[in-house]
Formats: C-alpha cells, sequence, structure tokens
DNA sequence: GGGGATCCACTGTTGGATCCAG
DNA sequence: CTGGATCCAACAGTGGATCCCC
C-alpha cells in the first residue's frame, strides 16, 4: 500500500495488459494456484498482498479484483462469480448497508480482466475501474440487507446460494466439514459452515457488456 | 370447421377451464397419445380435426394451440416449445413473409393452457387470445427471413436449433432416418431431415408473463 | 407428407466444495 | 480465520428424436 492513485494505478494495471499470466508468475517467482493470479495482479500493482478485511488500496478505498473472461464472442463471458468478503454472523448483527465490508469494498473495484484464450492459456486483459451506479447499490443493498438479516438472526440454515440477486452467500472454508457455532432464533447454538459474499457471474457480466456498449 | 366467431370460440374453449384432460378424452372415446391434448381440445370445439396447411378455423384465420404449463410459480412455467409448421425448401423459395404458412399460423392464436399438477394430473386452463405485437412480429419476421434463406439456398445443413431468437428450427420426422431431397448452392443434391418451425419456450413464456402482469 | 405434440440424452450452468498463502 | 480465487458433481435446460393420427 504505497502512494498511488487512481490514475497511476490504472496507468500501471494496463501496462499489463496483454501479459501471460505464466510470464508475470515467472517474473515474480511464483508457482500458479487457485488464488495466484490474483496475487500476482496485486504484487505488479506494487501493493502488499495481505488479508486484512478493508480494500487492497485502503487509503483510496479500492479494491482490486481479477475477472476471468473467456474469449471473444465480444464482450467475452465471465466465467466465475467474484469473492466479496466472509459474512459473520457477529459482524453483521451490528453492521448497516452503509458500514458494511460489502459497501466498502464494492464501493470502488479496478477489475483486471484475465483472458482464458481457446488454448488455455491466459493473459490479463484491459483494466476498467467500476462503481455500482444507483440501481446496481440498490440491487446489492437490498441482497445485503437480506442476506445479512437471516445470517444476523440465526437463520444461516435457510441461506442458499440461490438467494439474491446480484449478491449471494456461498460456504467458505477449507472443506465441508469446517463449521462454526451459530446461534438459532431460539438461542440454541448450533454448527453452521462459513458463509461469504459472492457477485454473480450475470451481476459482473452486465457490468462487462455495458462497458462493451459504450 | 363450423360457424363460429372469435367471441364463440373462446366462449367455448374458456367452459374447458378446469377440466381434467383425461376426462376429455373419456368423453370423446380417445386414448391420450403425445399429439392428443390438441386434438381432443379441437375436438371439444367443435372443430374438425385435419391436416391441412391451414389455420384451424380458416375461415377466421384462428390457430388453436395447447401451451403446457407447470403449476404456479405464478404465470406458470412454459414446459415446451410450440410447433408452428413444416419447413420445405420448395415452398420457402418462393415465399415472403407476408405470404408464409408461419405467419398466417401466428397471426392470431388461441392459446389453450393445459395444466400439470404436481401429482401429475393435467387440466385445461383458461384459454386466451393472442397475436405478435409489433416487437413481436419483428423478431418473429427476421428470424424467418434468416432461417427461410438458409433452407431455400441450400444451406440447411447450416441449421440448428440454436439458430433464432423466438422462431427455431427442429427435425420433425418419424425418426431421425427419415431424409427429404435438398439441393446444395453448388445445385448438388443431398439427403437432410425434414425441419419444422417452433416457438421457443422463452418466447412463449413471455407471452404468457405478459398476460399474467395486467 | 401434413398436423397434433412430448420425450429424453446430452450439454451447459452453478451451487457447494476445495485449494493455497499469509 | 482472512483473502486470493477455481473446481466439479449435480441439476436444469433444450436440441434433436420420436410418437400418433389422418
Amino acid at each position: 500500500v504505497d502512494p498511488v492513485d487512481e490514475v497511476e494505478l490504472l496507468a500501471r494495471a494496463r501496462r499489463l495488459a496483454g501479459q501471460p499470466v505464466s510470464t508475470l508468475a515467472d517474473a515474480h517467482g511464483r508457482r500458479l494456484h487457485k488464488g495466484g493470479v490474483g496475487e500476482l495482479v496485486e504484487l505488479a500493482l506494487g501493493l502488499t498482498v495481505s488479508s486484512a478485511p478493508e480494500p487492497d488500496v485502503a487509503a483510496l478505498g479500492v479494491e482490486v479484483k481479477t475477472l476471468p473472461l473467456a474469449p471473444e464472442p465480444f464482450p467475452g463471458r465471465v466465467r466465475e462469480s467474484t469473492w466479496v468478503c466472509s459474512a459473520s454472523p457477529g459482524s453483521l448483527l451490528e453492521e448497516t448497508w452503509a458500514q458494511s465490508r460489502v459497501r466498502k469494498k464494492l464501493a470502488r473495484v479496478l477489475f483486471v480482466p484475465v483472458v482464458t484464450a481457446p488454448a488455455g492459456e491466459r493473459r490479463l486483459g484491459t483494466a476498467f475501474f467500476w462503481s455500482p451506479d444507483d440501481a446496481e447499490e440498490a440491487i446489492l443493498r437490498a441482497d445485503w440487507e437480506d442476506l445479512s438479516d437471516l445470517i444476523a438472526h440465526g437463520l444461516g440454515f435457510a441461506v442458499t446460494a440461490r438467494r439474491g440477486q446480484a449478491l449471494q452467500l456461498r460456504p467458505k472454508a477449507r472443506n465441508a466439514a469446517v463449521r462454526r457455532t451459530a446461534v438459532d432464533v431460539a438461542g440454541e447454538r448450533y454448527a453452521l459452515a462459513p458463509q461469504g459474499f459472492y457477485l454473480r457471474r450475470t451481476f459482473t457480466q452486465a457490468i462487462v457488456e455495458r462497458l462493451f456498449a459504450r
């Protein structure tokens, strides 16, 4: 987290456009693994790879996210949903939307496309900034309030990744056996898989398409 | 095809609402098979079951179609695509959209919902008339012109049910071995499965939902 | 062949599971 | 336990095949 502004950050990101991911990995002496591209991009941008619950560039409130894209059919199909942050019953009880980690992380996002070629090779694409417009914010907020309410009020067992138009909750842990303690409506403790917030593929797809339409 | 107008036809159709399909079959002494419900509805409406390429009530230009619906989740999900008519290379070469059997059959449709209950029992629903509005007609026309052009100009082998937004072409024959003779771009004869026009499920689903929204 | 449709195997989508690093 | 994501078995959707009547 060194002194950069958005202009500088975007310039750095765009200099990476076209780079094969493998080249980037070699340059930083790292093996690629599931989350590896994201970490590499943060490194290549001169950021500190940390596991803080704050946006990646806290001073600017900017969050960096890779966005896996299939090649062409124009805008390119978004291949996966996007991780936002974990959802813990404790903090959700306290938070309002305005205070939420979800809102803070999504307030300003630098999306760095990672384009998979038909052959399988992956290259970085042209990065772009995104902030939710009023309509998107309204949807995110509605989803967040609905989902948080369930988690915070002991209805976590009722949560499914089918819930939420833009934002969904999914299990997030080393494996399915991992449980945290939750409290149900009656005050009883029970075991529940840790959950995290994700942006649905269709939501980020719409962002990409709007970009392309202009 | 006896003297009826649209008002009378709709009245007769709505009198059938709520009838289990099995009751209707018994009443007419018929066994049910794939196309059976459609024939039963035509009989019950006092129409002649024929295999003419004209609309069912030729004098009125009205086509009667059953529309299989899943129970509830409000409008009810449309379960299948809707057969329109066959597509033969010969006639498509001659026809324009205005003259086409597709346009004539879809100009005025009496849809008779057939609702499948969770248990599997099927009952007739509330019939309704539909005609394409300007937007729908434009889409149908564009699809028809694209698909007809392919068939008429020897590119039938390039046709796939994936083509077309509202209208699609699919094989239509006793089985996959049935072939008719087609002529390719170079004038050579080749074997091609007979094709027919269908309305996509999503298209009729939109019609049903618009109805429900009012 | 035309018309009346439904069936079902395959493909594509995605919810839930998992992996690695700090 | 957080953050960086991707993997893949199970399910949903539908393209192509099929069935019956005239």
